[in-house]
DNA sequence: CTGTTAGCGCCTTCAC
DNA sequence: GTGAAGGCGCTAACAG
């Protein structure tokens, strides 16, 4: 078994070795599929099970130059965190797949001053062979230190500077017209867009689709409103929207938000959709915990977060990128709230 | 700057003791704090900044024989994740304290197959120097692993088996006791308590909160359901519940149980709090998310999790263990679901 | 206070 | 197919 009592020193190969009656190097390449007889390959895999040997990790990163982790950068205020079940999902995700894959995930998420002091060091020490980066609001020093690390590199969402980095995202245009679109379809004539900060391109490329389809129908956009994405903002903006009794729909570009323009909504004395239709963008689990229940735009959030592990994995064994950037389609859920 | 083209090979100790004019372990000592003139110390400083020099992780690791490093377990299908709001920010919290104190956290967050696989040769290949399991309801397989490791190990949450094992958590019979005395106090007689999975320690305890408290009334406990911590046993809950109009309060274990409570409640005609109160547990962000706003226990996760962090990190400085377990208050938020 | 000398545990040439 | 030897980058005795 393994230390029953107390802390033995761990077994190394050196021992393998000997039980095996073989040299280091020969038990190093029957384990690694190198060159070796059958017969020294069982015996090596034999002492292996008797010592219940498990190869140093630093000593083979160090030997092989090759760590076998990947960074998950998560260049964000852990506080903010918490209203984003979709960053919960890609880490699920990507944890899940790294390790069947034979890579093990560090979460680097912390505080923002500590981020900047100590991001830089932590990806020019051999911790990792690449990263993946959720880029959402990145900030400039962040950004910097990771273009300088020469680390292989995947942004989950467009990365600030559009280079050919590699990505994986939606087409946000899209998803903000269909969900117009629906609204449009169902009659709905003066539609309002609540959007998260000014200035993230997803925000402005929903924004861009919520314009067109207005457009394309021939109707003049309503008010469009800036935010964050989280319940508050909704809030707000549904206080707003009241005023103007034209509105017959909001198209929320979170299903945080669309939470709480429904809220804000009921508290109007609103009906949803009787008075004003709600569409959300995300269908996160919320969609389904509030009342009604919500229409809303889905990003294939595991399957983009699938796509950015494999990239990363395709180049870390290939040394080349795949195509780049990978944009999946979304789908409009409907549901009760439109 | 470091690496500008291509990828230079990485700066190393030698070239650093090299270029400040003195020996590589005089260069070292000068890095960690050892004995070392005022003068060497400069020298290498300088030599440090100008080479943009980092240590090699691995090497570090091997010669010291410490990581550095902890690893954050989560024995749970990650596909069931993401209904745990309290995780992520345990995680999250996990995550901030132990970088800030210069630990590196590895997510160890997989599939189950691949969790009962891996997990031994992980926690033996010398990858970290601790970890903390946040153990809800683990299972044998995993716990057996966990237990011949012999790492420092710290729990989120009472341990399967309740030995001596280092853990952090709430009172739970207490948790239960102030959510069912409140709704007896607010006159209700009957009753129903929905519960997640049987046998897991947290459920049961809060059953017992929920028995003692309706004894100390003398009032008959009303229903008692067990389910998963989900909004579909709560939405299952419901449909049972309503068979008994005299059922006049919910005491839900989780906010996501009770989300599922007022949804089946809702669509049965019944109106909250008026006809049934509904309190709930966590208060995670669901419990604003939804209307009413639900009245729930308040868990301190992010103290809880500081703690968990700080126990860990207190035993691997001082090699000992402080007082364990920690137990830590709840609290009851009142909002309009009662 | 400093330089020299050994390792840490493994992989990888290189001869045999 | 195998063994011996060297090295990955750093720290830690040990003399001086």
């Amino acid at each position: 078994m393994t230390d029953p009592s107390g802390n033995l020193p761990p077994v190394t190969l050196d021992e393998v070795a000997r039980l095996a009656g073989v040299a280091r190097s020969t038990a190093s390449r029957a384990l690694n599929g190198g060159v070796a007889s059958r017969e020294a390959i069982e015996a090596v895999n034999k002492a292996v099970r008797q010592l219940g040997f498990v190869p140093n990790q630093a000593a083979r990163t160090l030997a092989r130059n090759r760590t076998d982790a990947v960074a998950l950068v998560i260049p964000e205020d852990p506080s903010r965190i918490f209203f984003d079940p979709v960053l919960a999902m890609v880490i699920s995700r990507l944890s899940v797949d790294f390790w069947r894959e034979g890579l093990q995930p560090l979460l680097v998420l912390m505080d923002p001053e500590d981020l900047i002091a100590k991001l830089g060091s932590f990806l020019n020490a051999g911790n990792v062979d690449g990263m993946v980066v959720t880029s959402f609001h990145s900030n400039p020093e962040v950004e910097e230190v990771i273009a300088a690390s020469s680390l292989p590199t995947v942004f989950f969402g467009r990365p600030p500077r559009p280079d050919s980095l590699p990505y994986v995202d939606i087409d946000n245009v899209e998803g903000g017209y269909k969900a117009t679109r629906y609204l449009l379809d169902k009659g709905r004539r003066r539609i309002a867009c609540v959007g998260g900060p000014a200035g993230v391109p997803s925000v402005e490329d929903r924004r861009q689709g919520f314009m067109r389809a207005c457009a394309d129908a021939g109707v003049e956009p309503g008010p469009y409103l800036y935010g964050s994405f989280d319940p508050e903002s909704g809030i707000n903006a549904a206080a707003a929207l009241v005023a103007d009794p034209r509105v017959d729909a909001v198209f929320a570009q979170s299903d945080a938000i669309a939470v709480g323009v429904l809220q804000g909504l009921a508290s109007a004395g609103k009906s949803v959709p009787e008075d004003v239709a709600v569409v959300g963008f995300d269908n996160t689990s919320t969609a389904t915990a509030v009342l009604p229940n919500l229409t809303t735009v889905a990003q294939p959030v595991s399957e983009m977060a699938g796509e950015v592990a494999s990239m990363l994995l395709g180049f870390l064994r290939t040394r080349q990128w795949g195509e780049t950037p990978r944009i999946l389609p979304t789908e409009l859920v409907v549901r009760d709230s439109a």
